[in-house]
DNA sequence: AAATCGGGCAACCGCGCGCAG
DNA sequence: CCTGCGCGCGGTTGCCCGATT
C-alpha cells in the first residue's frame, strides 16, 4: 500500500551541511538536474541525507543563479509592497524577486523589515498605523448573530467568533491598507490624513533621518491615506486585492517586463482568494445586518461594531 | 580576557494538498 | 476508494558570531 518510505530516518544525518556534501549534492543536480528528490542522496554519492534535506539545501544555498549579496533597496521596497498585500506568502513573494528564495525573503522580513516598521509605528502584520489600530481595537466589538425573535444582545468588546473575526480581520485589513500609489488615479474622498512614506524607513540606515534622503525611483509602498495630491489605490472594497493593473504596475516598477509578469501574477491570487470563496465570505459578512449594520460600508466607522 | 547578550541565518518541523500504488 | 508518501510551504528552532559589559 503507497509508495515505500523516502529515507531511512534512523540513519540520516541532521544539522550543518559540509562542503563535502555541498559537492556530492551540486555535482549530482549539475549533471542529472532537479526532481526525484528521494532519490537524490542514494544517487549524489551516498549522502546520508533525507531527500527533503537535500531539496531544502539545493533551493535555499546551492541553486544556481542566487543572490547571496544584501538585500536592494528595491527589493525592500518590493517585499514591504508584496507582503501588504498577500501577507506571509513568501513564496509568492520570493517569485518576484530574481535570486531570492522564500527562506530568504522570510528572515529578511523577521529581522529587519518588520523592525522597521514596528519602529515608525506601522503595524508590520496589516500594515497599518499602530496608533490607529489601537484606536479601532478599542471600539472593536462583533455582536453574536440575534436569536429570531430575540432582543439584540449587548455589544461586548469581546471576539466570540474565531472565523468570523479572522475573516473581518481581513475584509478591515484589505480596506485600510495602500499598497502603492498611482499618480493618476483620484483621492479617495472620505480617506483619513496621514502620510508615512516607506523610502524614508529605509533612508533612515544611512542618514539617521528620512528629511535629508533623496527622492525613491519608485514610490514603492506608500503608506499614505488622505487627499494628498499623489492619490492612493485603496485596496478592498468588495475585492480581494482591489486595481489589479494598478497594483501590478506598483510591483513590475523597475523592469521592462515585471508589469505583464506581476499582472498575471497578482490576477493567479485573485483568481485563487476567489475559488475559495474569500470574496464571498466578505459580500455576504457585509450583508450581514448582525455583523456590521449592514449597507457594506468601506470604513470601520460604518460597519457599526462600536456601540 | 571572559562572560553575556542579541541579531542573523541555515536548517528543521509540521501541515496541507496532490497523487501513486 | 483508501492509504500513505512526495512535495511545497510557512513557522520555528538552534547555532554561530559580533557587540557589549
Amino acid at each position: 500500500m503507497g509508495r515505500p518510505p523516502c529515507c531511512d530516518k534512523a540513519n540520516v544525518k541532521k544539522g550543518p551541511w559540509t562542503a563535502e556534501e555541498d559537492a556530492k549534492l551540486l555535482a549530482y543536480t549539475s549533471t542529472h538536474g532537479t526532481g526525484n528528490w528521494t532519490s537524490v542522496p542514494q544517487r549524489a554519492g551516498r549522502l546520508k541525507r533525507c531527500g527533503k534535506s537535500c531539496r531544502l539545501r539545493y533551493t535555499n544555498y546551492l541553486r544556481p543563479n542566487l543572490k547571496h549579496e544584501n538585500f536592494t533597496q528595491e527589493e525592500e521596497e518590493l517585499i514591504v509592497t508584496l507582503h501588504a498585500m498577500l501577507g506571509s506568502r513568501w513564496s509568492l513573494i520570493a517569485n518576484q524577486l530574481p535570486g531570492r528564495t522564500d527562506n530568504d525573503v522570510k528572515n529578511y522580513w523577521n529581522t529587519k523589515l518588520s523592525k522597521k516598521l514596528r519602529q515608525r509605528g506601522i503595524d508590520p502584520i496589516t500594515h497599518r498605523p499602530i496608533a490607529d489600530l489601537m484606536q479601532s481595537i478599542g471600539t472593536l466589538a462583533i455582536r453574536p448573530p440575534p436569536a429570531a425573535g430575540a432582543a439584540p444582545p449587548p455589544c461586548l468588546p469581546v471576539f466570540h467568533d474565531a472565523p468570523y473575526f479572522a475573516a473581518l480581520q481581513h475584509q478591515h485589513q484589505q480596506q485600510q491598507v495602500v499598497t502603492h500609489v498611482d499618480a493618476d488615479a483620484p483621492a479617495s474622498p472620505d480617506s483619513q490624513h496621514l502620510q508615512l512614506n516607506w523610502s524614508d524607513f529605509l533612508a533612515d540606515d544611512a542618514a539617521g533621518h528620512g528629511a535629508d534622503a533623496p527622492a525613491p525611483q519608485a514610490a514603492l509602498g506608500q503608506y499614505q491615506e488622505g487627499s494628498a495630491p499623489a492619490a492612493t489605490a485603496v485596496v478592498g472594497g468588495g475585492r480581494a486585492f482591489g486595481d489589479v493593473d494598478g497594483a501590478s504596475a506598483g510591483v513590475g516598477a523597475g523592469t521592462d517586463d515585471g508589469a505583464g509578469a506581476a499582472s498575471a501574477f497578482i490576477d493567479a491570487i485573485l483568481d485563487c482568494d476567489k475559488e475559495m470563496g474569500v470574496d464571498q465570505l466578505i459580500a455576504e459578512m457585509l450583508a450581514d445586518p448582525a455583523y456590521y449594520g449592514g449597507g457594506g460600508g468601506s470604513s470601520s466607522s460604518e460597519l457599526g461594531w462600536g456601540c
